[in-house]
DNA sequence: TCTCGATACTGCACTCCGCAGTATGCTCTG
DNA sequence: CAGAGCATACTGCGGAGTGCAGTATCGAGA
């Protein structure tokens, strides 16, 4: 590459890297990232409907314009530019996650409340948990079954699947816990005879084991 | 309550719950997001910096003016109805976990790059994840050692403590496997007589657990 | 024929971010 | 005792991203 595109926000290469697999139509593309990305790389859907046609500004991506009927659908497909943006894109190191878990929040102003608030916070999120762990295991069986639309890409998405269901998997266990511990509490403020201090040596040995 | 405020973005709630706690300068307030919510609800400082001004106008938090010789600095204090909102807001159910996971997306994507791409992808990911349990046991050390800022709030930054130290756990865990798995692959898009088959088999147990 | 859900978007107001810039106070070192 | 350098304490700006509401057409089924 001799021009030097300026970088795009992270949200440009995950559309463009859609686009690498296949063109699609934005609804498809916007269907698509509430399938798969949306687990890792969260955006709306407003977001997706903008996002080609800033890549197509890069020649990174073309449009073509289709009709069914009287209505109008953009098609878009990655150019040889964006192949070449993607693939440099990747060798570049990946900015830190962040979350917005507004569940831990709660959590952690929960002397703010009262106990009752804080145990069915609690109880939501394992709630939530478990159907997004089945909704992991229904894709997963649907790839096992049929090898999904993208065959030859199997192995990345056992990798990210695995993560997923970790995750969650993660999150369902402490989330258990927490809601036990507090089975203990007199109140929000007032963990009764709870071991904070046994606690706290727990994790300090699982952080450094 | 009789007038019904309308309800902040979450940003608000999250800054009410560290004014709730003490009295902080914008500039302690933005420190603090990084030391504690910063795990778990990521905001620039930028942010940091406008939401105390927007309580302000909600009759939520009042502000004084002071000095520092020439220099002003404001401190907020949160008010009764503040501290109302608050424990309505926790009354009230969170909106799903979402997550800007970069390293993520480029092992999603990593078959448009190479196979040394993904590699050091990973590696870095257990880098700086390694680096992030390592100041959690820190910060653990410390809440050990002498208690904290907040001795009456053990039990809530236990369990905050608690989980994040798992998601860092569980996170090395995954990355040291996929890394190890991809010591078996031809490139990035052959993974060879990796056994995908195997893999989504056992995810998908482990997500029906 | 009518309804209803899927397709295929756009406009608007607001949240939020990254970066750069400004200015003062405080401490330490030569 | 001067100057460097880090901590304190912010603001402005342009652009990224969101949520919600709105618009309109298509296709299947009652």
């Amino acid at each position: 590459m001799t021009t030097r595109e300026p970088a795009r926000p992270v949200t440009g290469y995950a559309v463009l890297g859609l686009l690498s697999l296949r063109p699609w139509t934005t609804y498809e593309l916007a269907q698509q990232v509430r399938r798969s990305l949306h687990w890792f790389w969260t955006r709306a859907e407003r977001r997706i409907y903008e996002e080609p046609k800033r890549l197509v500004d890069h020649g990174w991506v073309e449009a073509r314009e289709g009709w069914t009927g009287k209505r109008r659908h953009t098609t878009y497909a990655i150019t040889d530019a964006g192949r070449e943006a993607l693939a440099t894109w990747l060798g570049t190191p990946a900015q830190v996650r962040t979350v917005e878990d507004e569940s831990m929040l709660r959590v952690f102003f929960a002397d703010a409340g009262t106990l009752e608030q804080l145990r069915a916070r609690l109880d939501e999120l394992a709630e939530v948990t478990r159907s997004r762990l089945e909704e992991l295991a229904t894709m997963t069986e649907e790839l096992l079954a049929d090898g999904g639309s993208f065959p030859d890409r199997l192995h990345l998405q056992a990798l990210a699947l695995r993560r997923q269901v970790d995750q969650e998997t993660d999150t369902l266990a402490w989330v258990t816990w927490a809601r036990r511990q507090t089975d203990a509490w007199v109140s929000a403020t007032d963990p009764g005879g709870w071991d904070t201090g046994r606690v706290l040596r727990e994790v300090l040995a699982d952080a450094r084991a």
